[in-house]
DNA sequence: GTGGTCTAGACCACG
DNA sequence: GTGGTCTAGACCACC
């Protein structure tokens, strides 16, 4: 089965920004592979409960990006471009410094002890399905 | 000396967000102890070529927080509270979630193992002083 | 008919304050259900003949307080939550403070005794559905 | 003995109000008779900590009023004058009114249990000595 | 001198 | 269409 979008109205990054980057996410560890069909704009609008117009907007995103391609009257396929790169360690933890630092300049203002700030992310992380070291981080 | 702002214009985080945030790592650090002024509006909003009202909003933002109290017609001053306890458990939780989500969506799309993530959390917790940084949260 | 906005640009209590205030009410006494929606910033504003600014700092307000919710594209609505338990009982204290000291100060130039206060708060309270009126406080 | 003056720097209400609000009440109250004379400027202002201007103004305030009268060389002396008149109940029920108002509105929007908002009343109410019904609020 | 409020008008991102 | 951000410049109260 093709995949389970996850859209939070409330989140500051724009739905159709979740969406694109749940596709990015899906092609990059494989659950998406080459060849295969997004939903339909319309049926993942109905899906998400959502306007059609910003399902379009991620897939032009993604189909700028030719990570998908719009095949006129069939849908948005997959290309088999790999356009996730693998990162190293530190390339890694380069990249995810600026995010982490403003998690945890919030986290101190509102005087969030540690753990709490260590359970929240373990729930979100689970929640996204992530799971544990040596099977991640190399393209699936 | 008292701080050294900086600013990006060009950054999507808003100016008066960029400048509220670093008076609180200063604070969560130490750099501005209780008692001290920040500068004045103005002399800040000349400083870093900005508009008087951009820093009123920062500032304004820091009161609200309590982080900063306001003493008329002589400026703003740190208060003495180290971490505000003003929030409830669930609205600092709530209130975590959107720069929380930023970071764990980035973390996926570099393929970072949950581990990894747990870790440099850690070290910035640490780093920042924040109480508890313990042994918590690891197991993903 | 969805609200009677009424400002007083005399009034020492700053205009987004007062619009501000309006929507808490019409929220506390269930005037304005979850769900609903807020006029948009710029036709209030041109009801009002007021800056827009003026009205969307009102509504950030709300926002901050969670008794609002901002849809992207779509407006502000009207959050589910009854009563917001964002503070703790020490901010809530200190938060009442100020409007208390105007309360009592008046109250004492007045001559009024304390049981006169009580009682008119307990009244005003009632009126507002706040939960435990009860029996309480009347013994200064 | 004088008076003793309170004044909150935190308080939305300016010191220079405070003070010679404390004057009207003191007088109102028969606290300060007729001839009696105020602390000199500079006395007040080193006692409480802030700057001479702020009391300075006060006692301006309060001459404006007649309250007070200027004895050059010789310091601010109380006028025989009877400025507090007496309010009926119910008058003095409607001036209340607004602060009340506000106060509950605010207290609405914490979600403060209504005990906690009589409890906060009662306190601020014996700080300032107001004591139980009859033997108030006919100008002692 | 300080910060607070408001206005006017502009630009941007999102849906 | 929505709200968010920023600028320019004005006025006010307070110290």
């Amino acid at each position: 089965m093709a995949l389970e979008f996850r859209i939070s109205t409330g989140s500051s990054v724009p739905m159709y920004r979740q969406i694109a980057d749940q596709v990015r996410r899906a092609v990059a560890r494989g659950k998406l592979a080459a060849g295969e069909c997004l939903p339909s704009v319309r049926s993942l609008a109905e899906q998400l409960v959502i306007n059609p117009n910003t399902v379009a907007r991620a897939y032009s995103e993604l189909a700028k990006d030719r990570l998908v391609e719009r095949q006129k009257g069939r849908g948005m396929f997959v290309t088999g471009r790999k356009i996730q790169k693998i990162y190293t360690r530190s390339e890694r933890l380069r990249r995810i410094e600026q995010p982490l630092e403003g998690l945890v300049s919030e986290a101190i203002c509102l005087g969030c002890p540690a753990s709490e700030v260590h359970e929240a992310l373990d729930r979100k992380l689970k929640l996204w399905g992530v799971v544990e070291p040596s099977t991640e981080g190399k393209g699936a």
